[in-house]
DNA sequence: GCAAATTAATGATTTATTCAAG
DNA sequence: CTTGAATAAATCATTAATTTGC
């Protein structure tokens, strides 16, 4: 097995030309924080995911480059040694059950209910579900169009007038629940200490025909529609 | 010089046909969570029909869909009243420096800081910078893109060997910036309950180049303006 | 001068691409 | 080669400028 480096962009910055990074020295906190030093390892050693890797990873990118510098580069180690998510079969499971009954984005308040769910079955974060359902709708449509592309070139050259029916209809269906424009949330992203106080999110209403049973999957199974 | 219009696409809209928001009822919350009660008003506020231009403002939105549908909609509303973010001078200052000074992408925390300065000068929220950067990265391409068309067009046919210099000057360093790819991080994004526990962001290193002194306008006692 | 009507800017979302882990 | 992660491009929607008829 290969080991990765992370994305360890910063390396190769020595060379970058830069016309006139002109000044250096402080950043940010000047006036801002004493966030000096807390950002180093997160903490939080939540070692045996699934497959557990080693601990491998971090050693590699907790230097800092410069600590006067503080604006680039706080990096933030994933500290359980992991890169990147590794849905367990169940996840995978309910995740394509919802989208089959419908779900294509999940507003903030989705996410954060199906990631506490699947958390039952594995590590898991809220932007791996984002993510999911963003490559999944994206590629099932891409598959759709593959589909539809090698079914027109095989019938030859049939009047186009014809459905064709499985996938025209999966098409269909896909077209009609993205085209209208629905507005997701950010939540806390990013979480902006300063100003939370004012407005909140916005929200939305993600998928108003989608009508499947969230989490049929759950024992508990009190509440149907 | 000729003026181009955006997209009016919308006037258009209003034939929107919406095949058929078919079913409906019962939704995420079964298992989950007793968040009943919360979700007032669906959408944004402000009636956002295209045509509801001419409509008064605000007092549409009150209306709950369906209260038996927890799962869309569970929104919160802006409590200043306003919708959308809008930048005050000083802020757009700020915003504008830093970009100027090489900042293209920044990260969660840079964000975190960044809408903390901010949040001085009037509401703001990370997403606010975030998107901020976004587009103004994404504009200011566009705009050189046009203005090298427009130069290439306007010298003729020349041989492109010739350096546009104010142009194509920016034009290499954006480029030079945006080639690598740089990882972003999710922070606390779209807060996922559940399993936040385990690892964290995953952080980078925007801007290697990026030196400037981040908040030069307030170093502590007097702000620019 | 002034609102209504248009148009231009730009904040906010979604979709398409790209990168890289496994 | 599949797919999680991240960014860029395209699009939508709302607000500010600006124009226009009075």
């Amino acid at each position: 097995m290969r080991l990765h480096r992370f994305h360890v962009a910063y390396l190769d910055k020595a060379a970058s030309p830069s016309s006139s990074p002109p000044s250096i020295s402080q950043s940010l906190s000047s006036s801002a924080i004493p966030l000096a030093l807390q950002y180093l390892r997160p903490l939080a050693p939540k070692i045996s995911f699934p497959d557990a890797r080693k601990m491998v990873v971090f050693p590699e990118f907790a230097r800092v480059r410069n600590a006067s510098r503080l604006l680039n580069c706080t990096v933030q180690v994933p500290t359980g040694g992991t890169t990147r998510w590794n849905p367990s079969p169940d996840q995978i499971k309910v995740l394509e059950m919802l989208y089959r009954g419908g779900m294509r984005t999940p507003n903030s308040f989705q996410i954060e209910q199906i990631t506490e769910e699947l958390g039952k079955y594995g590590r898991i974060e809220g932007k791996n579900v984002f993510y999911w359902f963003q490559n999944h709708k994206a590629r099932e449509r891409q598959k759709q169009k593959r589909a539809a592309l090698l079914t027109l070139s095989t019938t030859s050259c049939l009047p186009p007038a014809e459905t064709k029916d499985g996938v025209e209809k999966e098409e269909a269906c896909e077209d009609a629940l993205s085209r209208k424009r629905r507005c997701r949330t950010w939540g806390d992203v990013h979480g902006d200490a300063a100003t939370t106080t004012t407005a909140e999110v916005v929200a939305d209403c993600t998928d108003d025909d989608v009508t499947l049973e969230l989490f049929p999957l759950r024992p508990d199974q009190g509440k149907a529609n």
